[in-house]
DNA sequence: AATATTTTTTAGATTTGTCTAAATTTTATT
DNA sequence: AATAAAATTTAGACAAATCTAAAAAATATT
């Protein structure tokens, strides 16, 4: 079986909404395919036939095992570009996500499997998040907030919340970016900011907000 | 401007077309694109009206500057993913073009001067098909049947005449790939097959059907 | 519980690219 | 030159994916 571009992306979309709400509206989804909902419904329709979701009139959609598993075909093919545009192609993180949606839509199991096999079998993107692996197993990282993170305790960016141009301007500043390794030294009740010392240069203080959109796991430190 | 699928496919079949006679009769272009005369005429009225195309009801197609702007961005683009193809994910030669069909029609710019940067501005594909720079200029080699050589001369190939797996196999006994030299030693007139020897290894004999389909430009060798 | 509001679906239309069948024009043949 | 054959275009239809407007169902409010 082949689908279209445009059953793709509905796909897609199910999959990344019904991570948090089990049950996904058809407001919901015309939301984030910037559609009308008459437009969701006839194409859900379409999906049902194709055998690829649960639906029912009214209460919305859910994938079924079929459509979970074209899904993470789909996004391993999104995240596996977005690793090769950053890293062969040395594109900004920020001008990948464009590109990726449409060479997400290529065919050909040779190309992709052959693309894994040249980037080193990758299992995460350049924003962190993971790249399911041929049969959809996906890896699992620990993704906390940095601003919750105890003091003194060495942590490592896993991820990044956003994929704006201006966070990754802000973290080439700071010379932070996934992998980087770090620890908050102090926080400051007047704005919520933190100082924190990234591997071994100085402290430096940054802001609430940019403290709440970096993802860290716990490390060990030596 | 920006173009659909259908019509970079026509633009391109167009030009492949138009080397040959100057003007592209519909028959002609429904035969190639696998389509209806019907179909023909359709899209080739939408070209005319997006100014790509010169056309006249009975007479046919034939891109217009525009048009052969548009065309060599598009084998531009097919070309780079067949060479990248090749050389970077290790396809063989026949099984390229499927794929580069799609990769082809991704739009972004910086997507196609980044990857002609990685893999060195080649200029020429993996079947000696010239690359299109990003002006659209081509570069020129010879591209002549190994057939009508003169006997004793070195030359090296340029191109093969077709991308048959069948061809690739045959190449692949032989050791000889594009820039392999070679000269042909004698030609046999009971089947017209001739001996040549390919670098410096010992004298083969080859058909009169393969010896046509190889490529070469003259070259001094030392 | 009745009514208002929101959400979702249905009905009917539009665009793109295609098709078949019939009509028209060009080209070839007698 | 008349006629037959081939090529091309026109007319009308269809599937995919979308839209707007109206109807129906579910949810929230009084």
């Amino acid at each position: 079986m082949s689908y279209t571009i445009a059953e793709e992306n509905y796909i897609k979309s199910v999959y990344h909404l019904q991570q948090q709400s089990g049950m996904v509206a058809t407001n919901h989804l015309a939301e984030a395919l910037q559609t009308q909902p008459a437009s969701v419904t006839d194409m859900v329709k379409k999906l049902l036939g194709k055998k690829l979701v649960h639906y029912e009139r009214y209460k919305g959609v859910r994938l079924n095992a079929a459509g979970k598993k074209l899904a993470l075909q789909i996004i391993r093919k999104h995240r596996l570009w977005e690793y090769f545009l950053v890293n062969t192609l040395e594109f900004g993180w920020d001008e990948v996500h464009e590109v990726a949606e449409q060479l997400e839509h290529v065919s050909s199991s040779k190309l992709i499997e052959q693309l894994d096999h040249f980037l080193g079998h990758p299992r995460f993107d350049p924003h962190g998040d993971p790249i399911p692996d041929k049969q959809g197993k996906i890896a699992y990282q620990q993704r906390l907030p940095l601003l919750d993170q105890p003091h003194r305790t060495w942590v490592e960016i896993t991820a990044v919340g956003d994929e704006s141009p201006a966070l990754l301007e802000m973290l080439r500043h700071h010379h932070i970016q996934l992998g980087t390794r770090l620890r908050i030294l102090r926080s400051f009740s007047f704005d919520g900011s933190i100082e924190i010392s990234v591997a071994d240069h100085k402290p430096v203080t940054i802001s609430q907000q940019l403290a709440t959109t970096l993802l860290v796991k716990l490390v060990e430190h030596d």
